[in-house]
DNA sequence: CCCAGAAAACTGATACGACAGTTTGTACTG
DNA sequence: CAGTACAAACTGTCGTATCAGTTTTCTGGG
């Protein structure tokens, strides 16, 4: 699931990949430091690809780095995931707009398929009590649908917009061990049926309702977290212990 | 104008923006051998911090390299500058839309002030001729006028992705010393009238027809250079000739 | 003259070592 | 016991050297 791809097998790639793979299954969680010489020694490499590939992370958003000071997986603030959605918006209501102007047949009949298993597995989050990191598994089946949305739109640059502000959630989960409410039945097959049958128009904001509704919820729960004692947003320092952590 | 900033006095730092700066004021052409020998020859510094700065230059889209064979200034192909467009439109229009929801009254004055001054520039371009660097620095006063835009909107993560996609294009004016056309009298001014005065439905249409107005005078132009024999998009290889110039 | 193949000159990738700044832990002072 | 100064251990940063892959150039045959 990496967002920036450069399929050399060299070292920094490597190194990128898995670091960033760790972060996004939830075994990195944010806050955690990475130091260069560590992460050399765990890699069996120098720290120079290291670094590199750490650079890459600071460029996507997925870790922090102060100047000669440490790096470490970045914890979000609640105006960064606020803004999140409000870019989220901007981008997935105009992919939706290129959906319905430029999708195939086939391109809707896959959406609508994917769809109907994405509300078959909220369903049975439902019923069943669920972790963060079950969500976050959800969330990513969740990410599946966007994209085929924003690749049925034929512009790549749109995409990979809409992929690397997905990947940003994935953090934010971890962080906050959030889990989203419970959706209306059927939410994202009535979503997937309005983009392919409606105007461009139509399927616009229909997507707009959808984002809204998920970014409403995402507020009123910072709200709850940053009112009762900042919960888990702001964690300490946590010395370096790492392991095995991104194997 | 570079469009990540550390405020490091390091060496890398110091490269980037160098660079960065070459590249956006068309010292450096699309197409350009960077050498980090060459490049940290003329800085006075070693590879490594140099790799440091094409790598987060190759990031932003500006540079690109072939793994064992050298960077360049990158030549963006048409499609990508057509899906540039197509992504701006998403960013901008949203923009707007906040702009209308949000932005003070200090925040609209500022506006309408820097559209008028806008138009001038524009105007006097139309009598005088001008070269395509000339015309960039007209289109880096455009900029401002839309990042006002955006950081009325009060989305950080919106103006940067905006600041982001509008970089891109500086790049593209070099490659094809491209000349837009000459816009009606006044026109600036009157979509800031519309994001001050109108609904934020009305600006987001407004800025959308901006948008696609640019847009489709792109695409038009790059029917015509890639119909007559490629025009200026695919330059040869260019022998490193790496002089003065970066300073 | 043209074209293949070898060699030379380039390229980035990585390792290692030295260095300077930051953080942390501790011992000493009030 | 609180506060401060100091030292140790960490951090990223950068320079130099080496290596392997790519590109260009040169060379020799047709």
């Amino acid at each position: 699931m990496p967002v920036s791809k450069r399929q050399n097998a060299d070292f920094a790639d490597s190194a990128y990949r898995r670091l960033c793979d760790a972060i996004l299954d939830g075994r990195l969680t944010p806050g955690t430091p990475l130091s260069r010489r560590v992460l050399a020694a765990e890699f069996g490499m120098s720290t120079v690809p290291v670094g590199e590939a750490l650079l890459r992370l600071e460029a996507e958003g997925l870790v922090e780095s102060r100047p000669r000071a440490g790096s470490r997986v970045r914890i979000p603030t609640a105006s960064e995931i606020q803004g999140n959605y409000e870019l989220r918006e901007a981008l997935e209501t105009h992919s939706a707009r290129l959906f319905a102007e430029r999708a195939t047949e086939s391109d809707r009949k896959r959406l609508l398929a994917t769809a109907e298993k994405l509300d078959a597995i909220f369903a049975r989050m439902e019923r069943k009590s669920y972790s963060a990191v079950r969500h976050a598994l959800a969330e990513r089946q969740h990410m599946r649908f966007h994209m085929l949305i924003a690749e049925a739109g034929r512009c790549a640059e749109l995409a990979s917009a809409i992929e690397r502000s997905r990947v940003l959630l994935f953090n934010w989960l971890f962080t906050m061990s959030a889990e989203f409410g419970v959706l209306p039945e059927g939410w994202h097959s009535m979503l997937a049926r309005k983009l392919a049958d409606g105007s461009p128009r139509e399927a616009a904001e229909a997507m707009r309702v959808h984002v809204r509704y998920r970014k409403d919820e995402v507020i009123e729960k910072l709200a709850q977290l940053t009112g009762s004692g900042a919960g888990r947003m702001a964690r300490g320092p946590q010395r370096h212990r790492n392991g095995d952590s991104a194997k």
